[in-house]
DNA sequence: ACGCACGATGTTGACGTGAACATCCCCGTG
DNA sequence: CACGGGGATGTTCACGTCAACATCGTGCGT
């Protein structure tokens, strides 16, 4: 059985009470407390023993409200189910963590209109010194009404037109690298099995491979399309194994994962029949059968600079605007081979 | 361009900003915002407009030095790249949201002792009314002296003695369930390829596994063990698979991944000649290939258990011990035969 | 030896909110 | 018609911290 205070509600040790038992006043705890110089050695060690003694710990919420900061990121997004997302936001908790800020996860249940104002009036209530949004740009549009207008914001993974400034991963060069790396093993064409319509990223990789296609001269495959799931891969990976193809460009990890299992299980394999590329570098995608070809994304660098994109804003009261794009590279493995 | 204010520092709206423009004090204006009753209809449509006009939201500082209650949840735990804690860490989030609570997230860069202490020291200082713990119980220990005595604490996934309240998921039961199917298809015996060792889930799988074959009077074979990783799992599964082994059950179902793709290359397909059974049941293991049996856990449940358990001890000052079991359910899919 | 400067420490007040208490006014009742 | 009661609203104050200013004392220069 624990030995806790037996009281219930325990009444928190403040500055004052270090000072009284430190025999001196609250100013100078609070001197020591924050490192400020002006204190003699022997003062100092005193009033450190006291907190020692006494447990203290500062007020946050007194700190906040002196100093208007709470030293705390806000992150809103859809959902930790998208690996993207998640490793983005381990990223940022890393980054801003070096920082000295904290990280307040808002996530929204649902991709409606309700569900993300219900995020944003709770972030307006929030202690968040700013905000980075983890979503898709027709929801930000709809919604950004109701974004605080005196906290600095950066948007990842999306576009938020000239609003705010934008960190993404550079979706058109990777896709491109990956369709480029199919056609140059001797593929005459390579078809997309591309995310979602609504999401902006896989607008882009699925534009940036039409585009590499059309200004290599060849035809453009019609677009198959899953909703980023292994089984949507594995759904529309059916399709794609009647038909003659002999190169994929899935658009994630996850989808590539679903559709190897429909080529194998239609006879065709991976890389011998077709080839087969992903997007994400996943962890497990060293792991799948064959190993992945795939685009790495370099989630640490985003999170990086979407921390240090609000810790900007917040030092120069300035609201920068543009798009910041980080670099990818294509990891070969063992699932693409010549035709 | 966004036409923001200007002038770079914003001053909020305060409380008595309000009041003056609505021509009421601002104690009517803070029954407003908390939604009190006795403000008359006329008063408080007055109120509201004012605060509409302005801008006006509540400072969460002021009113967490005031009421002593930051309305948020801190959440510790060692990574966002592990499956389970990212599930967990989901849940958590939306259960909290649907009290009103927000979350903190407090990564621990590494599994070392500075680094557990680091993460107290931060949250210590920070801005949150209880604490739930995702982590190892070695490390737990060694580091719980630093926790702060007067905010409640709810461990997750790990083993906290009788410090703190535990909720968990019930690896006992489940892993039972994963063996007993497997002796139940014919296998003479079940091979464990186990998670790391500081592991706490790890080893209570371990141990219900060699429970389980003991009860049934079955041989129990060598335990392989990996790092949780798919590439970890396929460097084993190739010594697994130059065993005569029929039956694996994998700690998780990144390793079963990886295993799947050693036993494959060996020549051996699962489940003609090896039947395989994963832990987790990761949205993808329907996508394996063969898509994978496994244990299903509920981390929804477990995430509602863990806010529902600090908010009990904030409510009643009381101290809960024990442990919370959830229940796993064996998901059968084609990863699994007769011998 | 005197005074001044500077370093160490103390005192005061304000940040925004909301509980507790005070006041005011209207209406009903004797 | 006076008075009491109760509902609506206002006033005061404290929460814990820290910046700004005040004060105290010591040592050094002349």
């Amino acid at each position: 059985m624990a030995d806790r205070s037996p009281t219930g509600r325990p009444q928190r040790v403040s500055m004052a009470d270090v000072a009284r038992r430190a025999g001196v006043s609250s100013q100078t705890v609070s001197r020591v407390s924050n490192g400020h110089p002006g204190v003699v050695d022997t003062t100092r060690e005193q009033v450190l023993a006291a907190m020692r003694e006494l447990g203290y710990r500062p007020n946050s919420a007194a700190r906040a409200l002196r100093s208007g900061r709470f030293r705390t990121i806000g992150v809103i997004l859809f959902s930790l189910s998208s690996t993207g997302n998640v490793r983005t936001l381990d990223a940022i908790a890393t980054s801003a963590a070096a920082e000295g800020y904290a990280i307040t996860v808002i996530p929204v249940e649902a991709p409606t209109q309700d569900g993300v104002n219900g995020a944003f009036t709770r972030m307006g209530e929030l202690a968040v010194d700013a905000v980075i949004l983890l979503m898709e740009v027709h929801l930000l549009d709809a919604a950004s009404i109701l974004l605080p207008t005196d906290v600095p914001v950066v948007v990842a993974d999306s576009d938020a037109g000239d609003r705010y400034p934008v960190v993404d991963t550079d979706q058109a060069a990777g896709s491109r690298t990956a369709v480029q790396h199919l056609l140059g093993l001797g593929h005459r064409t390579v078809v997309h099995l591309a995310g979602p319509s609504e999401s902006f990223a896989a607008q882009r990789r699925e534009d940036a491979w039409r585009r590499t296609l059309r200004e290599a001269g060849r035809e453009v495959p019609p677009v198959y399309r899953g909703d980023w799931s292994a089984a949507s891969g594995y759904e529309v990976g059916q399709e794609i194994a009647r038909t003659d193809a002999t190169a994929v460009f899935a658009a994630n990890d996850q989808m590539a994962l679903g559709l190897i299992r429909a080529l194998a299980e239609a006879g065709r394999e991976v890389p011998q029949d077709v080839s087969v590329v992903g997007f994400d570098d996943v962890p497990d995608a060293v792991a799948f059968r064959p190993p992945l070809t795939t685009v790495h994304q370099d989630f640490a660098e985003v999170g990086r600079r979407c921390v240090a994109g609000v810790l900007r804003q917040m030092a120069d009261h300035t609201i920068p605007h543009g798009r910041t794009l980080v670099a990818t590279r294509l990891v070969e493995r063992a699932s693409t081979a010549a035709p």
